[in-house]
RNA sequence: GGCGGCAUAGCCAAGUGGUAAGGCAGAGGUCUGCAAAACCUCUAUUCCUCAGUUCAAAUCUGAGUGCCGCCUCCA
């Protein structure tokens, strides 16, 4: 099967064709470290982590390499505010990153580079782009001339004449066009600066991810993405200052935009502060709950963002992980069956399920599709332990599968959050007594003992269920 | 003003020419001391409106309505 991608660059769906052939190399513009990231960032990691886990299940090598904008004007602000060194507090939130990136379950990138690392590379790149003539210096700072490359404009489908047109931005008298963007800063009194040959500055933003992807993946690497907000300026101007440096050479061969998380149906920014950092939600919801949802919808299409669905998410995954759980405990009992027709039922499904879900995601990463799949085969998976309450090969090759394309979308069916117990050994001897406890009580009929340690046992968070096998528990929130 | 996107059941959401996936919620049933979970059955003659193309349209075309995004820092 043959995967095809939507490149923002074509405006249409194209067959992905590798720069080498089992390797990937893609960047992801990652987060200005001013602050927690919201769900809206929180989105489109998590986008981009399902498409590189799903590369890497088609068998691809990936290369993936995502940044930390750790100096700009917001970083400097924002250490004002809060009686921090800039550089300090750009460090402080690459830590928080980390931490709920970890809750998001996303894999660490293969390079996290930083941009306060690599001034040199941007001050090399820059002082090339002064000597073919497409940069220039203004006292102290320095500009890209954008009517001096042809090509401006390409990625977001704009011409210089429309965006003269519909200008709503003072126009800096120093600027030799209007839409020349800063390649290089001079600093202010008290600003984080570096010596340049333009003397003391920092750089613009755009520049960062041109020198890090350059020197980490190398021109004319195969997918560049970020949030739609991106495309226009930052990767058309990325695209600029890259392709005008290489003279020509193709930056990047596919670009891909994520869609906004919006808050009653508006984007979710910062600026207009309708914003939750995905450190607040995880104090109502795991992790996975927050990224199941993220991904039940396609990466392309608005999403928007309230408890309701949120609720609905986490049902939903409850159900995984329930089918999941039910064949743990028939395969962990005795005596094993092996019933032909079911076998054949459950490998079937597990084999149609794998055939659906590579269909969807081989169709420009539709996990919202891909979802029907795991649900189609817990749904055969959960007929079949309601049948047969014992364990089979083809219940084990079913689950299995359910459990491996669950991680390809990055979701541990098997070990939900919501059970992680610090002892788990006391946890479960604890346990073991007072169902025993119990199930002399129901022995004895005493019902209302048995309901009374039931509801007990529930208002603590753990959740006693009966069954035709003994009792079961579970802890749940 | 320029450019782009979206509109599918109570809710979320797939589907881009062949007769409406999946999830949540709801109804009935099976199982059960009860509960929970699970299973079975049911729940959009219809896809914002109108017109057109076609044997055939949620899907294509045109007009309209509504909502959203980018053009300024934003994922």
């Amino acid at each position: 099967m043959s995967l095809k991608l939507y490149n923002t660059m074509t405006r249409q769906k194209e067959q992905f064709q590798p720069r080498e052939s089992k390797k990937v190399a893609m960047y992801v513009c990652g987060p200005t470290t001013y602050n927690y990231f919201h769900a809206g960032n929180g989105r489109m990691f998590v986008v981009f982590d399902m498409i590189r886990r799903y590369l890497m299940y088609k068998g691809y090598e990936v290369r993936y390499v995502q940044n930390f904008t750790d100096v700009d004007d917001k970083i400097i602000q924002r250490g004002n505010v809060e009686g921090m060194e800039p550089l300090a507090l750009g460090q402080k939130y690459i830590e928080e990153y980390f931490k709920d990136a970890l809750a998001l379950n996303l894999l660490p990138a293969t390079v996290h580079p930083k941009a306060t690392e690599h001034i040199p590379e941007m001050i090399e790149i820059i002082q090339g782009l002064i000597n073919t003539g497409l940069g220039y210096e203004v006292e102290g700072d320095v500009y890209f001339a954008v009517d001096h490359f042809p090509d401006y404009g390409k990625l977001s489908g704009r011409t210089l004449e429309d965006m003269k047109a519909g200008a709503r931005v003072e126009v800096d008298e120093r600027k030799h066009y209007p839409m020349d963007f800063a390649l290089w800063k001079k600093a202010k009194p008290g600003e984080p600066a570096w010596e340049s040959p333009w003397g003391l500055g920092r750089p613009g933003w755009h520049i960062e991810c041109t020198a890090m992807s350059l020197k980490y993946l190398g021109a004319g690497f195969d997918i560049h993405g970020g949030g739609e907000d991106l495309a226009f300026p930052h990767h058309e101007n990325e695209i600029a200052q890259t392709e005008g440096y290489l003279k020509g050479q193709t930056f990047a061969r596919y670009w891909m935009h994520n869609a906004f998380l919006t808050i009653n149906q508006e984007k979710m920014s910062k600026s207009l502060g309708n914003f939750f950092t995905v450190r607040e939600l995880l104090v109502n919801y795991p992790g996975e709950v927050i990224r199941f949802y993220l991904l039940g919808t396609h990466y392309r299409s608005p999403l928007d963002f309230n408890d309701q669905n949120l609720v609905m998410a986490q049902k939903g995954l409850e159900r995984l992980q329930t089918s999941v759980r039910l064949a743990q405990e028939a395969i962990e009992r005795v005596g094993s069956l092996n019933n032909e027709q079911s076998q054949a039922e459950l490998l079937k499904a597990a084999s149609d399920a794998r055939e659906a879900f590579e269909k969807a995601m081989d169709d420009d990463f539709n996990s919202a599709l891909a979802y029907a799949a795991l649900f189609e085969l817990a749904k055969t998976m959960n007929g079949y332990v309601q049948e047969h309450p014992a364990s089979s090969e083809g219940l084990v090759q079913a689950q299995k599968t359910l459990i491996e394309l669950g991680e390809v979308l990055g979701l541990d069916l098997l070990h939900p959050a919501n059970i992680q117990v610090e002892n788990e050994e006391m946890m479960t001897q604890i346990m073991d007594a007072v169902l025993q406890i119990r199930s002399r009580s129901r022995q004895k009929k005493d019902w209302e003992m048995a309901d009374f340690i039931r509801d007990v046992m529930k208002e603590k968070g753990i959740l006693i269920e009966d069954t035709p096998q003994g009792a079961r528990w579970q802890i749940k929130k």
